[in-house]
DNA sequence: CCTGGCACTCGACTGTAGCGAGTGCCAGTC
DNA sequence: GACTGGCACTCGCTACAGTCGAGTGCCAGG
């Protein structure tokens, strides 16, 4: 498989002129607007090659090429540079900043500002409860024996559950309750904390313990197990540009798969420290994304990561740019998020 | 414009073949899937006069007819009856129910359950702020001039917000405000509050009014004014149900409107006491949703209503079922909400 | 007022033909 | 040996003509 130079620069001009022309790229157009340097004969004898690894294929027989999931990997891989921003795009990143005013409000703007940017779907995911510490636990009186529970997050999460509690507490022994569980809980981490909840229960006087019991499987369940994470989407419209050429006529599949969490949550979540993720394709474990690519960092401040953002769109799209933009938005909400 | 019991009863004959079949209807097939006892002759007279009034209308010279927003219009306000729940229906609803846990959890589950019942796009408001009573109000210290307000309304949203302070507050003074503002606002409707949060400034002590100031700011500019109103969505992937034909061809308009807040909010918030709201195609203000139609109406504890629901779909939707499933899930939701 | 009959319209479908973009291959050239 | 120009071939796309049939409007008669 002798992948020259001049083959990789071939199937580079493809990828290009494909995902900006949306149609099939013949070897005459291909000479014509790349500077090549060899006629369309010899593109055809590279490009035949090109096609026998996989890298591109023919919709038919008398079309031009079409990169396959293959040749977007390729080129994302080895053939193509990151995009520098534009001073445009720069701009709007940063005044989307000025004025967040909580952490909802951060993210909706992120969500929103990536898929203009972008002009795909975005997707982001709010801090992750097993990511972030306890700042604070608050137990507010409901009724007799109905407390709402509050967890604040360092990362800025707030997340409530309502707890039926198994009978009457009184005020004294809600401010008890509140007194022990932010003792002992705030500070750690949420993954964490299973064992600590444990030994609340086990270390109270005999009148804490039934309202400690119910109060600490609540925060177990809810807080580690269910809700737990929560995912912001935005620019579904964007879908239907390019008419129905992408995603073969259907955007059933994508819009059943977007309003799916845990699938969004596997394609944006699972990132490994701090690199971009790009998914083409078939890469992804879902059958309903398989007309789809998704280009998705973490973020965090500082250098952990405490959550994951990313856009989604054909596969045909322009993966330098997004990936510059996807990186450049998280690291802005990064440092918004260091400074609280 | 003589509109005799026959031309209404093949005005809804129409009506529910084009709906059922998603193709313009003949008079043939009129006469033979439906007893009208005349022959399709006349029946082709009644249409032409149907037509004449605006009710129906022909795509071409030679196919049959397809109701216009004002045949559906006609059609939902006096030849159909609200369509009783089938058990399989009335079961799913009342499952739904058990085991939620939270607000959150509550709409979450009634918007995909309405979206799955009805096979349309389904929308819900949470509990309006300004319709609902103040619970309690929380103060967290994150800094030491950053407080957390959380507010816990009766409707059981919870809705916080960071406040930058004017200098650093001790503890004691953040324990006055939190008495000051709950014995103050506590019980009152969030659209009263403004006198109120004003008066709790004026009333304050030299020493805490600076503070006071802030976090009145705050309350009035995030609980009245901004986010105030919060709403989800599901079932999106069923607008390409039926193909391309509904929506002429493009589901873009229809996403695009789907993003807007704002929009959704005139479609299902503005419900007066109780009643189902339907609106037909262009009925609705927004240009892009001229192709939609709307069902909705309000829901809430008892009598009140505190919020709204409904659902989207193609002009061309099963109107009484739709209408039944969207009230009775309403009602459900009503209950479940009195229960708190 | 309803009905059967009839002429008419027009979209959907089918088949044919020509066009042109694009290819693969081959023989010739540097 | 690599590149190139030339050439025959493929095949999707468009235009056009013809047919079919669902559906209509109208009219004369019951």
């Amino acid at each position: 498989m002798g992948l020259d130079d001049r083959k990789l620069a071939v199937l580079r001009a493809i990828v290009e002129d494909y995902v900006a022309t949306q149609e099939p790229v013949g070897s005459k157009a291909l000479v014509e607007r790349h500077q090549l340097g060899v006629s369309p004969a010899t593109v055809r004898n590279d490009m035949a090659v090109l096609e026998e690894e996989g890298y591109i294929r023919q919709p038919h027989t008398s079309a031009g090429r079409v990169p396959t999931d293959r040749g977007y990997r390729l080129f994302v891989d080895r053939l193509s540079r990151v995009k520098p921003l534009s001073p445009a795009e720069r701009r709007a990143i940063e005044r989307f900043l000025v004025g967040a005013v909580d952490l909802d409000d951060v993210v909706h703007r992120t969500v929103r500002l990536l898929a203009q940017l972008t002009r795909q779907v975005a997707v982001v995911q709010y801090p992750s409860l097993a990511r972030s510490k306890v700042r604070h636990l608050e137990l507010v009186p409901i009724s007799t024996t109905r407390l709402m529970v509050v967890m604040i997050a360092d990362t800025g999460r707030v997340e409530q559950r309502l707890v039926e509690m198994p009978g009457p507490i009184p005020t004294e022994d809600v401010t008890d309750l509140r007194r022990l569980v932010n003792e002992k809980l705030v500070g750690s981490r949420l993954s964490e904390t299973p064992p600590l909840v444990q030994a609340l229960v086990d270390e109270s006087t005999p009148r804490l313990r039934p309202a400690m019991a119910t109060l600490s499987t609540v925060l177990l369940e809810t807080l580690v197990e269910r809700h737990e994470e929560r995912i912001a989407l935005a620019g579904q419209a964007n879908l239907t540009r390019g008419g129905l050429l992408d995603f073969q006529g259907s955007l059933r599949p994508i819009l059943e798969a977007l309003e799916e969490e845990v699938v969004l949550l596997k394609l944006i979540g699972e990132t490994e420290p701090s690199t971009t993720r790009v998914l083409i394709g078939d890469e992804n474990e879902f059958d309903n994304l398989r007309a789809a690519s998704v280009v998705s960092t973490g973020y965090g401040p500082g250098s952990t990561i405490v959550g994951g953002l990313g856009v989604l769109g054909p596969t045909r799209m322009d993966y330098p740019g997004n990936i510059a933009m996807v990186r450049a938005v998280a690291r802005y909400v990064g440092e918004l998020l260091a400074q609280n």
